[in-house]
DNA sequence: CTCGTAACTTACTTCGAGTAACCTACTGAG
DNA sequence: CTCAGTAGGTTACTCGAAGTAAGTTACGAG
């Protein structure tokens, strides 16, 4: 098989096994075997243990990108923009179930690299909010601006665990339920400032 | 030693080592060594690795919980209670610097146990405001009660995180940021409903 | 048909979690 | 005083899983 097509395989096989018994009580050994190939080609093309899930958030992380980026982009006022995303978001949890919490939460254990890949989910959602929020009204305080974007991020991730255990809560519940609490405060703090500009 | 003393001790240590080292990177050897024992000792005391963590994180969480549980005791109105129970948790942050994030963090790894010692610490905080929701306003929703809870904590949890990075941003300006934020919101949920009962 | 290389394997080494079995020093009863 | 019982401790192992060295097979291009 092919290079790249045994490589998407071992991470959809490592993601559902990582997903499955976490990552400590994960082995290489039980990849290998179950992707049908011996434990060396995973050291091959991923160098560890380390690195596979590091690929495995690094595939979620592009595909998370992508789909934000498709869902905001025809947003004409900060209120849509963020419930575009957040919507987007969950969406994509919601086809992810299995991998995602475990994903997000094996993925600290990992020491340096995989925090960093993870640390990298959330830069990226945090700057495309702080972005919003700064070209919305440019004026605003850069401080306050990454502590408000911490916080929906904080906020959104936090509910997207607890919609695990409650499966009748799907996406666009969650949405609403997160804008009901963020807006009113995140309106009132653009409102305090000077005319917004209109977006590009 | 006596054997409560030498507890207390292998938790300071090993809470410092995890936090500088990472749970994964950290040897049972090494805690021993830097404790000065051996390493049957601290499988005597804790009976795992996973022990020896969930016996840290237990720790933290019992002081969490005095000391928001007295910081709550007087407060009048919902806004206060937020308010006085954010900064506890800010300063118990504060406090712990070099091993929150990281106890917080290498917690997911070590599977079932650490998950649920982690998951109560969240547990009494999302309790906690759920309670207060709920007594401040009987008739809410109890699953937009808890939703709500869930959207608090994560939002407080991921802004602690945050302020690791930002040392200028201190329990106080934090509390504000978070208040700022989430407060329109829970007031205009808590106005729409029938007549607020009086706090007990 | 044979050379080169991409895809793959077997058979190790190493390191760390967890354990069995044994030691020592104090304390209190006769 | 002494000696039994026990709390606190140690040395020296096993075992499982990460990571590796060295070699093997498949197969397309010249």
């Amino acid at each position: 098989m092919p290079k790249a097509q045994r490589m998407a395989q071992m991470l959809t096989v490592a993601e559902e096994i990582f997903a499955e018994q976490g990552y400590l009580a994960t082995s290489m050994d039980e990849i290998a075997e179950r992707v049908g190939v011996s434990k060396p080609m995973l050291y091959e093309y991923f160098g560890s243990k380390e690195g596979l899930l590091i690929g495995c958030i690094h595939r979620a992380r592009t595909e998370l990108r992508e789909k934000t980026a498709a869902a905001i982009a025809g947003a004409r006022s900060p209120e849509e923009f963020l419930r575009l995303g957040l919507l987007a978001f969950f969406e994509f949890i919601d086809e992810h179930r299995r991998s995602w919490a475990l994903l997000r939460q094996e993925a600290a254990v990992a020491v340096p690299s995989a925090q960093e890949e993870v640390e990298g989910i959330r830069q990226q959602q945090t700057d495309m909010i702080g972005a919003v929020l700064a070209s919305f009204t440019p004026d605003i305080d850069p401080l306050e601006a990454e502590a408000f974007a911490e916080i929906v991020v904080g906020a959104t991730e936090r509910l997207a665990v607890w919609t695990e255990r409650r499966p009748a809560v799907g996406p666009a519940l969650a949405t609403e339920y997160v804008m009901a609490v963020i807006w009113p405060g995140v309106a009132e703090k653009l409102m305090k400032l000077p005319a917004p500009a209109p977006p590009a």
